[in-house]
RNA sequence: UCCCCGAUAGCUCAAUCGGUAGAGCGAGCGGCUGUUAACCGCUAGGUUCAAGGUUCGAGUCCUUGUCGGGGAGCCA
């Protein structure tokens, strides 16, 4: 079909034009003068078009005047300048023809509001409403602004498996993947699963990171990304988490964690720029409607230096603080949840860039620095630390001296021979590198203010949950 | 997985001390209208999440389960 996208109607066309739109009805008011509106949507755009339908159609009494909000049609007409306030222009509908009926009784989406909950039940008609079209397009941009970046900057982009032999990356529980018969498995002598008659002839999971698989191109071919789904089986139930995410993994060749941290600050603001700049009408529909900062904080991330600090200087803060918490601050502990909103959202006010954890909640494959004056050992780590989303990215140097890394492994109870691929790297040629991971999601969410990560993504995979 | 809260009409919610289940929106019909979160009138619409229990009587109290929300942990 020859038809001219709704947003490409209202930007690019004249008074006079003629175009053929197409798309789906969302709502409709008709006149007893003889004549009918129609709201257009296409999903180019964040706008409707406003459709005039009067008598002179043949098929106004029998179609037009039976339209309802879901109707999928398609309009040849002139634009003209509206008679109307709300809109500059609209269309003078020529020919009209109806697509697809949409039973009113029935059909969820109704011209009201709608509660996310709802919608989440609804996943395949959500993305007709004003809020998840909006979504769409803005994860799409960001998908976009991702490439643009590191393809910018010469950085290849290398495609790393979805599955995975190493059963120990690090990052948490894997969902393992096996054709075998669930109800009657193979068994060995012990009577354990025998996965050597699997399809691989090995155990094999879905990867929680394409990390370690990178890696070797980044120590062969210079900086290099990986972006694609990544699978944690973790049982989280919160706003943040999801069992099937999107994950964008750069690895920068002879760098540290200084570079590494300059480059997820230029990224971050590459990308809100990038939504900035194309997705103002759905941004200013999450300014009104989703989180009335949005823009405000988009603007001023995108403006403001991210702060720097070591996770001993956070740490000193945190004790400093005037003020009670459910985990008082700890030198070797973890950040906790709240700690991170006290540092962006009631100190720092932007993004925060926390470095050098202690090494031994961090994994084996991170850098090791020296003691400190007080003997202690961190690993030059960083978590950008964003207000409300908390951890967006999470990063680190990597150990590239093999006595090191060797002597991390034996630390951390891991067997070397698994990892004897990811040795060689130090072992020829090895180089200082970097990297960093993106919840493509988490991302979403901060751009778009949207409160669950549930309704950033399609269809949300979560523990028992995988509809659609 | 742990803590707290919730589940009532298609949707969003109300229902006092345990005593006849209601409204708004949406839908259908009619009226009005260059309308646009339209407006006015009428109509239909209920196994109160499920299974037990207490009680003369349960939407309401108790138990278990399922699902959802918020917080925490794990992390991106």
């Amino acid at each position: 079909m020859n038809r001219t996208l709704i947003q490409d109607v209202l930007t690019a066309r004249k008074i006079g034009e003629s175009a053929t739109v197409a798309g789906w009805v969302r709502t409709v008011r008709h006149s007893k003068g003889g004549f009918s509106f129609l709201s257009l949507n296409d999903g180019s755009c964040f706008a409707q078009l406003q459709i005039v339908a009067d008598q002179s159609l043949p098929n106004y009494e029998a179609e037009v005047l039976h339209l309802s909000a879901g109707c999928s049609v398609v309009v040849a007409g002139e634009l003209v300048a509206s008679q109307g306030k709300g809109q500059a222009v609209e269309m003078q509908a020529r020919e009209l023809r109806v697509l697809g009926q949409c039973d009113a009784e029935t059909y969820p989406i109704q011209p009201k509001h709608h509660s996310f909950e709802f919608l989440r039940t609804v996943a395949h008609l959500r993305p007709r409403t004003n809020t998840f079209g909006a979504v769409a397009r803005v994860r799409n941009r960001i998908c976009s602004a991702i490439h643009e970046f590191f393809q910018q900057r010469g950085f290849l982009y290398v495609h790393t498996p979805i599955i995975t032999a190493s059963d120990c990356e690090g990052a948490g529980e894997q969902f393992g993947v096996s054709t075998l018969d669930p109800a009657a498995p193979p068994r060995d002598e012990k009577g354990q699963v025998d996965f050597a008659q699997d399809f691989f002839g090995r155990r094999t999971y879905l990867t929680v990171s394409g990390q370690l698989a990178v890696e070797p191109y980044c120590c062969s071919l210079g900086d290099v990304y990986t972006f694609g789904p990544t699978f944690r089986a973790e049982n989280s139930n919160t706003p943040r988490h999801l069992a099937e995410f999107w994950m964008v993994e750069p690895e920068l060749a002879f760098a540290d964690l200084d570079d590494d941290a300059r480059l997820a600050e230029d990224f971050l603001k590459f990308i809100f720029s990038a939504v900035l700049q194309n997705c103002a009408d759905d941004l200013k529909f999450f300014n009104e409607r989703v989180d009335k900062t949005i823009l405000e904080t988009l603007q001023g991330i995108a403006e403001s230096e991210f702060v720097r600090l070591s996770y001993t200087e956070a740490m000193d803060i945190l004790g400093k603080a005037n003020r009670t918490w459910d985990y008082p601050p700890k030198w070797g502990a973890d950040l906790q949840t709240e700690h991170e909103r006290f540092l962006t959202e009631e100190t720092f006010h932007r993004p925060v860039i926390v470095t050098d954890y202690p090494a031994a909640i961090k994994p084996f494959y991170m850098y090791l620095n020296d003691p400190d004056e007080q003997g202690r050992r961190t690993v030059r780590a960083m978590d950008v630390l964003v207000p409300k989303t908390g951890e967006i990215i999470g990063g680190s140097q990597r150990e590239h001296r093999l006595d090191v890394l060797e002597g991390r492994m034996s630390d951390c109870g891991l067997n070397r021979d698994d990892y004897w691929w990811y040795l060689d790297l130090r072992r020829y040629g090895g180089i200082p590198h970097a990297g960093f991971g993106l919840g493509l999601e988490r991302c979403v969410q901060f751009c778009t203010g949207m409160a669950n990560i549930r309704d950033v993504i399609p269809y949300p995979r979560t523990p028992r949950n995988a509809e659609f």
